[in-house]
DNA sequence: GCTCAAAGTTTGAGCGCTCAAACACCCTAG
DNA sequence: CTAGGGTGTTTGAGCGCTCAAACTTTGAGC
């Protein structure tokens, strides 16, 4: 059935005896054309099993009509999962938009980045970029701003709200404030928080669940927490002192399920035969259902959704105020 | 510095006083250009900041330049990790061979996203496809011959080698080998596996690990093995039957490092004071590097350049003859 | 009956590149 | 002195689409 060369709008539009322009317009402009003509020419679309030229189409509205994202060099925590699924949800989002999806290797550094961002928007590879893992620290935003590269960050734009631009992110205090309200529900009173070294200095994704946990713990004693790498290893010698102390906790509250898979060992060990501290853990890996922990779960799809959403409106109107998004994470419960 | 408009090969070449014609051999064919032409045009490139674009050579060649691979609806098992190094290694070797990497949501089920590669070959999305997670039972290899559509398989064509495709596998059997090999080595004499549960059935992932495993084993006494969903609660389970049995392991091989998870929390419960017995994992994730398991490390970023190569051969020379490379695995000892 | 706008359709031009063929030039061989 | 083969460069055409403008038809409205 599949004929010899390939149908184009031409061949398709001398088929249903009308314009090349009429065809586009079916397929773009539907309200363009009348009820009869435009019945005829999906009848021929249909016939020829015409399908339209992307890069024609790229090439003649000068837009690619795709976004880039950053594969990962690396994995460091357990936590690397929640990028599948956020690699999915744009997919599939983008699918929706008419937005194609591109990935592109992380590059040696931010400036090497950058440069490559550049690269793919001026080549008409891709109409924007959606950046992962920001930090305080992160050139990528100021530099793409400077390049005009259209983007939207996963994360917030840490220290930086003097330099707007679109971002989403999930509200990582009412995430630990949920899992201190599920432990304070449980009956644990004494409720820890395991964190990262850094957490405390520059506002950072860790700052940002210790404070929730912290809040949430409003009047209840005085909180005990410890830091550690994100290191399963790192993270059950720094729980099993936690659980040494003359003060020990009956919960502990995790900033990752890195964080969490440690502490959770720990809690085994320290316990002996009696009643292990209740560990909460954050991104709800796998490993957190696995060890039937309860964890803070990232409603990815949503915000992989809504990264589309900003950027479709962006490139749609280019200059409407940056904007900010604030989505709220669950917590998952082990059945 | 940015010009208002962007470069084209006609502003580079009158910039270089030169035909478009030549601006475009330098970039394509420096061979063809002579030397000082050449330098004369790269200073016109350079000053003009000329960026050549991509749809319109996309246009023109009737080649996209770009290959798509899948991103996957959900991960299960913790092994999901392996999916984002294989995505890193493909933007990464595709970009060293002018080809961008798409990503498309995983569709309903396999005739969907059939239909959905088409799509994408027959837009000029992409010139072809990575196959991930291929199976026994897997309909798209042939369908996709079918339809025309290139393509190369990370994964054997399990049971059909009448039907041959381009594939690059990872040699499971050689990586269980390897742990046994290292168990053997500290020691350990009564070494167990613990698989899946459909091992034995059809050729799988599964049948190939476990032979490993038995072979390298070949007169070391009878060996044990127990079978478990890929979920560590489960897998803690069986483990806890075997530990209890009069011939009882003191090792244990894994399909994954899901089923590793729970068989070292097994272990380690039945162990009580004692010895545990050592497990080794396979995928080599995080997850095992934080209990200090050794794990059956897949060269995955060797797979994806593999995959790579044999897809810019298929694209140039389109009926070469299948091929399929099978690549060994190394074991990762935590130091 | 004539004008005018709205609705529907076609035309022309161009997006920026690559291919193949044509061309210009220099050099050597007969 | 001229034919012929390289080498380097230019020309013409076209890839398949969309935009804007031009054109044709229809149906009021007066």
């Amino acid at each position: 059935m599949a004929p010899s060369e390939p149908a184009t709008l031409d061949s398709v539009a001398a088929r249903a005896g009308v314009s090349r322009q009429t065809v586009s317009n079916v397929l773009r402009h539907p309200g363009r054309v009348a009820e009869t003509t435009r019945e005829r020419v999906l009848a021929a679309i249909r016939e020829t099993g015409y399908r339209p030229s992307l890069p024609a189409r790229q090439l003649a509205t000068r837009r690619a009509h795709a976004i880039a994202v950053r594969a990962e060099r690396q994995q460091d925590g357990i936590s690397g999962l929640v990028l599948d699924a956020f690699y999915h949800g744009l997919a599939e989002a983008g699918h929706d938009n008419g937005l194609r999806v591109l990935l592109y290797a992380q590059p040696a550094d931010e400036a090497a980045e950058v440069a490559l961002i550049d690269e793919l928007v001026l080549t008409g590879a891709a109409d924007a970029v959606v950046l992962t893992a920001t930090s305080a620290d992160d050139q990528r935003p100021a530099h793409l701003r400077d390049s005009g590269a259209t983007f939207c960050a996963f994360g917030r734009p840490w220290g930086h709200d003097d330099e707007p631009h679109d971002w989403v992110d999930v509200d990582g205090a009412v995430g630990t404030g949920l899992a201190v309200q599920h432990l304070l529900d449980l009956g644990r009173r004494r409720i820890a928080y395991l964190g990262w070294p850094d957490d405390g200095a520059e506002p950072s994704t860790g700052t940002d669940r210790r404070r929730g946990w912290l809040e949430a713990l409003a009047g209840t004693g005085t909180p005990v927490e410890a830091r550690s790498l994100n290191d399963a290893t790192a993270a059950e010698a720094a729980v099993v002192e936690l659980l040494a102390r003359d003060d020990a906790p009956d919960a502990i509250v995790c900033a990752s399920d890195t964080l969490a898979l440690g502490a959770h060992r720990a809690a085994l060990v320290a316990a002996g035969t009696g009643t292990p501290a209740t560990v909460v853990g954050f991104d709800a890996t796998p490993v957190a259902a696995a060890l039937g922990l309860a964890s803070v779960a990232q409603p990815i799809d949503q915000v992989a959704h809504l990264c589309i959403d900003l950027l479709t409106g962006r490139l749609e109107t280019p200059d409407r105020p940056a904007r900010g998004l604030l989505v709220p994470p669950v917590l998952a419960v082990p059945s």
